[in-house]
DNA sequence: AGTGCTTACGCAAACGGTTTCGTGTTAATA
DNA sequence: TATTAACACGAAACCGTTTGCGTAAGCACT
């Protein structure tokens, strides 16, 4: 076994003085050429690496990134880590992932225990259960220590800090906009419990455009189902009771259940009922017919909270306090597949 | 901004050493009480934590640990990924994650970043390219620098460690033997390229059940289809040329683009073509029909995986080489569902 | 011979902890 | 009163690096 070796023992075994080692190994000008080949030959031998602790230590950097997102399996949260996780590595940043569950309790351990010291910087989306107590201060107290935060997607105006997200009721709002050109009038929309934020911003732009269309809000259209659980029943009587021509559903995994629900219900898709739903993951490209949905641009989002984190952390040492801080609003783009008719432009 | 607060400060406000804040802190039996109660209302007061990287330089261990996978954005490794931050957490480790991204280069560098003091150990599936190129000599010198090292899924027996899997072989194989019980005889193989050994090991179960059968491999009955890319041409001539009752497919993706090709062909699913897949994952659940599939218990496989790998931390001081390694196989689980013929048990 | 410059290197502090060992003070004991 | 044990605390080493500064050796010059 081959134990790592350190800047001691080339230090002792070469008969120099570890600050001798470690700036022949940086070629610095102090040292003479002899001693420099000498220790870097004997590094290159015995393949020595820095130990990134004790560099993490000495700078008060550790090049690591800290992640906390509410669920892995989920295919926008990994889209947007996948984008994280490129653009961290290509400059030279580690990631650490800590999965909330969706709790709040977990959601502070995590933070607290990487807070010591272990990361640069945090990259998160709340949990949902952060969202319904609208409680922040592990946030408020990991920006007042000066760590940097970037909030994505599920973000909250209680915290100073830069944030990326997508234009979730705008996207709503065309994605209904089609429908109704298209000459649909009773659509439906699928939502989830609307503490979460981004539930709510795409009711927003539902209402929004239904209303602007001069067609009134029906109770009746709207469908609220619990987020993780099956709830058949309830979709099932909801296709059963009401006509429907159209519905919006606020992630792809309602829409390809609703589409399946409707269609063992006698519903042609598109013909009689026309689905969109949101996130474009990989269920959307495979369901039957394939759905339109709203792509939310993960891995673009990763890429640009990780490229807003990583600018603060490595300006962070000038400027004191005085930041200002941005939000970087991306806009969805609806993907036509075949659960929609073809729109016209 | 409150900066993060360190021993020298306690002991400088409170005028003791540090080392006696260090103990006091501690709970040390030979510090005072008035001592100790002073410096625990003061660190209570202005919220000390200790600083995780120097704990980490004093013991030679990070309590984070690293893992390697080829893909974040696919559900399998997701999972096991689930798994492995559960556990860790659970037992006070962060979790690292590199992706490789099928390629050996990626798997090399992330393993040198991360093998230089900031993780105890790793957690892998091998890339894609490095099953192809077999070269495992980063491996190797991992294992020789003494830094646990557990393989999952994608595994090689060229390195001696701790490995986990599931009987990809014998679940192919009790997967066609269903398939033959219930009278299919033509059942075709959709795979990969075979340098994923998960694919052959799959591939042999498929040959055993035919040939015990005593119906012998016919090569037309088999499609090769690239990883990552969508060759829809293939796969449609190969469902218009030849004449098939059942097809087992080694992932989901694989599984359900079939489903559609057969089915836009007039095949009736079940009834006239049955459809098995591997990895039980969401567009399993969704598909119409719902697709039968192998669960490979992803998750469990995780926990087994961090379970081993954090045994093998912590007990690594005492024991010098000789070591056992274990070599875990999960049996998998085949899920009924609608692609496929209700089977007698 | 004395002065002044390079050159080439070592010392020591620092990062933030933990831990071993030593020591001054006090009180109990002979 | 001298000895000693218990108590409460501090000094210092250590983990592996980096880096500012001090300095000995060698040389040139006056």
């Amino acid at each position: 076994m081959k134990k790592k070796i350190t800047l001691k023992h080339i230090a002792r075994e070469l008969d120099v003085s570890i600050s001798t080692v470690s700036k022949a190994l940086k070629n610095s000008e102090e040292i003479g050429r002899d001693t420099k080949d000498k220790v870097q030959a004997f590094a290159k031998l015995y393949n020595y690496k820095p130990n990134n602790i004790a560099i993490s230590l000495k700078n008060k950097r550790t090049k690591n990134i800290g992640v906390i997102i509410p669920d892995i399996v989920h295919h926008f949260f990994t889209t947007v880590f996948r984008g994280i996780e490129k653009y961290a590595n290509a400059k030279g940043y580690n990631v650490i992932v800590c999965v909330s569950d969706e709790s709040f309790d977990k959601e502070v351990i995590n933070m607290e225990m990487l807070a010591n010291g272990s990361i640069d910087g945090f990259i998160m989306a709340l949990s949902g259960e952060t969202q319904l107590k609208n409680d922040f201060n592990h946030l408020k107290e990991i920006t007042e220590q000066g760590i940097p935060l970037v909030l994505f997607d599920r973000v909250t105006d209680e915290i100073a800090c830069d944030k990326v997200l997508i234009d979730d009721k705008k996207a709503a709002y065309s994605a209904v906009k089609k429908l109704l050109a298209a000459g649909r009038k009773r659509i439906a929309l699928v939502t989830t419990e609307d503490f979460l934020n981004v539930s709510s911003k795409r009711a927003e732009g539902y209402y929004q455009a239904l209303t602007e269309a001069g067609i009134g809000i029906d109770d009746d259209l709207i469908l609220q189902l619990p987020y993780q659980q099956q709830d058949e029943k309830k979709s099932e009587e909801f296709f059963k009771s009401i006509q429907i021509d159209a519905v919006l559903c606020v992630n792809e995994i309602f829409a390809v259940r609703c589409m399946l629900i409707a269609q063992r219900n006698g519903y042609k898709v598109p013909d009689d009922i026309a689905f969109i739903g949101f996130t474009d993951g990989i269920l959307s490209k495979y369901a039957s017919p394939r759905l339109t949905s709203v792509d939310q641009h993960g891995e673009k989002m990763g890429e640009i909270a990780a490229q807003m984190l990583i600018e603060r952390i490595e300006q962070e040492e000038d400027l004191e306090g005085e930041e200002v801080y941005k939000t970087e609003v991306l806009t969805a783009t609806l993907i036509e597949r075949e659960s929609t008719p073809d729109f016209l432009l």
